[in-house]
RNA sequence: GCGGGAGUAGCUCAUUUGGUAGAGCGAUAGCCUUCCAAGCUAUAGGUGGCCAGUUCGAGCCUGGUCUCCCGCUCCA
């Protein structure tokens, strides 16, 4: 199958079976947002359980924390994120290339005579400053300033380009409307640094050690594209590792090959799984490498793993005026710690085990010589969203009695499912498609013997389990 | 953002010079009791993505818009 026709299926499979659906969509829909339906947001949460259990309760030295999405403004001038992306932007549509405005404007100027020089971007100042963005473009137009690489002045309208969603804090509006802006948080990163002394004093936390979080991040991306693999909001689950200044990049050689390993021990295949090296660092990294998944439309990255220096720590020391420093009793000295992050798109690795989950395939009929085709999500049976469903043969002669004590026994253990109509063979093929792997069947020779069939979803075999083992059989294959 | 493709019932699709929408599957209720989706009966479900224009009349023609997919671009 093309993979374009595959992706295709898997998005309308998640939406046919209750894992996504498109945000608002009797609205027509709000582009690059998406909800999780009922299966979806199960195996979103065993997902991100998953995760936290391997950071923080196999972790000593690991804690979590859960710090809001509203952060104080100042947060994101000491990170980078207001200076770095607040420029009115303009693009060339035949050449495609992106300019600042006024980086435009200010290299056209450099070959006017002085007084026109001093007039256009006098101009442009003042255009700036009253967020003029019309009269920005107009102002281009009328100079006729060109693209560099087209030549043209075929312009699209400027543009800001803030990354971060903006709102206002505070039931009443202020006089100055600037005062009570709050940004929605563009990523869970700084919410652990700014809680680094709060964690490592109260938790009297001792280098190395690490402040795990998940939640949810907003991006005002300017093109958000491929289902659910780029959301304006989206969830982040990342643990931000302190270390002694010059371990860093022993600690990152650990992180990347512990985290790849992760991956691999969910189930993805090591095939589809691959290291992709920065050439070009981020302005607080000194190391830095994705783990990228194989994705339906090629590779494209999971995770993360940035060795961030102590920038954070040291530019939110420089804000705050607080000292975000570390006395090591080891070798009696006082620093800022290094950071070493480790950082997964929640909603990425959601994609990437539902498109590795899903799986069509021939499988014979009752009638002889008969083929038909079985939609099957193999999920891992840890991120399964149901792990047992329950059937009784016919809805008659106390089966559904006995099955619905079943329900009653495992329910408090794991997610369960119930069903009584229709064909048996209707009821596989449905948990099939929503990756249910157990199934069991409860029929005449239960009423004799006390026993049902254990369905496994993937091998499609069947064995004959005790009542009083269902539970206990679920439970060892789910940890 | 630029370019290309798409949008009719929950899903897959039909409606062949414009004459106010059909099928299969699915769903629901009941019958039947049968271990891998295919028995029987009945019912529900669509202002054709949305808004305008042309026309006596628009699912079909035109424009705009929304959303999705693909390529390029972008992604601290």
């Amino acid at each position: 199958m093309a993979n374009d026709k595959l992706f295709a299926n898997i998005i309308s499979h998640a939406k046919e079976y209750g894992y996504i659906f498109q945000s608002s969509e009797i609205y027509d829909g709000l582009s690059a947002v998406y909800d999780y339906g009922q299966y979806g947001s199960q195996l979103k949460k065993n997902i991100r359980d998953a995760w936290w259990k391997s950071m923080t309760q196999l972790h000593e030295n690991i804690v979590g924390i859960d710090a809001a999405i509203f952060m104080h403004p100042t947060t994101w001038k000491a990170s980078g994120h207001i200076d770095n992306f607040s420029d009115p932007m303009i693009d060339n549509k035949d050449s495609n290339k992106r300019y600042r405005v006024d980086h435009l404007i200010e290299s056209h100027a450099e070959n006017l005579p002085s007084a026109e020089a001093a007039a256009l971007i006098a101009e442009m100042e003042q255009l700036l400053a009253a967020d003029n963005f019309p009269g920005l473009k107009q102002l281009i137009e009328t100079n006729k300033i060109k693209c560099t690489v087209s030549g043209t002045v075929n312009w699209t309208d400027v543009r800001q380009f803030n990354l971060m969603f903006k709102t206002e804090f505070g039931a009443v509006a202020g006089d100055n409307a600037d005062d009570n802006v709050v940004y929605l948080r563009p990523e869970t990163a700084q919410g652990i640094f700014v809680n680094f002394l709060n964690v490592q004093k109260s938790g009297r936390m001792k280098i190395p050690f690490g402040i795990a979080q998940t939640g949810k991040a907003f991006r005002n991306e300017i093109v958000a594209r491929q289902f659910i693999f780029r959301m304006r909001e989206f969830e982040q689950m990342e643990m931000q590792f302190f270390v002694r200044p010059g371990t860093e990049l022993d600690w990152y050689a650990k992180w990347k090959e512990a985290r790849m390993q992760w991956h691999k021990d969910l189930g993805l295949p090591a095939e589809k799984l691959r290291f992709h090296d920065h050439i070009k660092l981020a302005h607080y990294a000194n190391a830095a490498v994705d783990i990228e998944y194989d994705f339906p439309f090629g590779w494209k990255e999971l995770e993360g793993i940035h060795s961030r220096t102590d920038y954070d720590l040291r530019r939110h020391q420089e804000f705050s005026k607080k000292k975000m420093q570390y006395f090591d009793t080891e070798i009696n000295q006082n620093y800022i710690p290094f950071v070493v992050e480790t950082s997964v798109g929640l909603d990425r690795l959601f994609l990437t085990i539902l498109s590795n989950a899903y799986h069509e395939e021939e499988v014979p009929t009752s009638e002889e010589g008969k083929t038909d085709i079985r939609t099957v999500l193999r999920i891992p049976v840890k991120l399964s969203p149901i792990k047992l469903a329950i059937f009784p043969l016919t809805k008659k002669d106390g089966l559904p009695e006995i099955a619905r004590s079943i329900m009653q026994e495992c329910m408090p253990h794991f997610q369960c499912f119930y069903e009584e109509k229709d064909a048996i063979g209707k009821r596989y093929r449905r948990q099939d498609a929503i990756g249910t792997p157990f199934c069991a069947t409860i029929d005449h020779q239960t009423k004799e013997d006390n026993t049902v069939t254990i369905r496994n979803r993937d091998t499609l075999q069947q064995e004959r389990l005790s009542l009083e083992d269902i539970k206990e059989f679920v439970l060892t294959k789910i940890v």
